[in-house]
DNA sequence: ATCTATTCCTGGCTGC
DNA sequence: TGCAGCCAGGAATAGA
């Protein structure tokens, strides 16, 4: 898509867009993609006259060269090509800004990128419980639900654990945990439960590799107790009792 | 600073 | 077969 031109820019939701679809579809005809960049979930095309900001929330896709389905929220053709949103609960964004909101600049670095040094001192200073850090964008950026279960219990750390009590070498081994699960995720193109598919319409098959999330009630692989399933911060939480003590 | 609950949506599944 | 209730990959927000 690099170097190519919207030709046409088509919105439906005023949810995805943010209530000015009629505009932003207007002010992206003619724009030229210079350049796609991402830092966690958040997905920016560089445009020549802005930014085009995509956020998939839990059901979002982005299909290139696919078919529009039922939920297509937002259609722009190239002059190669046609990249269609599509969401089923609307939770996600297709945004189009002249310059980056304050408040999209908050995100932490990214995931994959962070460094030890920098991971081991923003720890330190959280009081919280280690499984909604994780899930704050502005920790670490990129761990969602479902990555944030399946790398606890690979560092093998409660949920519940406080994180300024974990230590250095503990983690350590979540440091490295956090780039490990996510870069196998990657390379098995994502987990698709439901609805998730890549930009080629194709599921992912990580879900069969997890070893905890969706697992609950069910052997733990590495040490046979029964994987239990709690609420923290409201999202459902898998851990094994025993592999993963408080 | 941190916590909790609520809200935005639609659809799938379960149990009656 | 219908229907109510609950659950779901996210994250902003309000209030404590």
């Amino acid at each position: 898509m690099i170097g190519h031109s919207i030709q046409r820019a088509e919105f439906s939701s005023p949810l995805v867009t943010r209530f000015n679809f009629g505009e932003t579809a207007r002010a992206l005809e003619g724009a030229v993609i210079e350049g796609i960049r991402r830092r966690g979930k958040q997905i920016f095309f560089d445009l020549d006259l802005g930014i085009l900001y995509v956020h998939l929330g839990m059901t979002g896709k982005l299909l290139w060269n696919v078919a529009a389905g039922k939920y297509a929220r937002a259609i722009l053709e190239l002059d190669n090509g046609t990249l269609v949103y599509e969401d089923i609960r609307q939770f996600g964004r297709v945004e189009f800004f002249e310059s980056l909101p304050e408040a999209l600049q908050r995100a932490g670095p990214d995931a994959l990128d962070v460094t030890f040094a920098e991971f081991h001192s923003r720890l330190k200073n959280h009081r919280g419980q280690i499984k909604p850090l994780l899930l704050n964008q502005t920790f670490v950026s990129g761990v969602g639900n479902i990555y944030a279960d399946e790398l606890l219990f690979a560092a093998r750390i409660h949920p519940l654990t406080r994180a300024s009590r974990i230590s250095k070498r503990r983690a350590e081994l979540l440091h490295t945990k956090l780039i490990e699960v996510l870069q196998l995720a990657i390379e098995h193109r994502g987990s698709s439960i439901s609805d998730y598919v890549d930009g080629a319409g194709e599921r992912g098959s990580f879900q069969q590799m997890h070893n905890v999330y969706g697992r609950g009630g069910k052997p733990c692989p590495r040490c046979g107790a029964l994987i239990r399933k709690i609420a923290v911060a409201q999202r459902g939480t898998h851990y094994c009792p025993r592999c993963q003590r408080a």
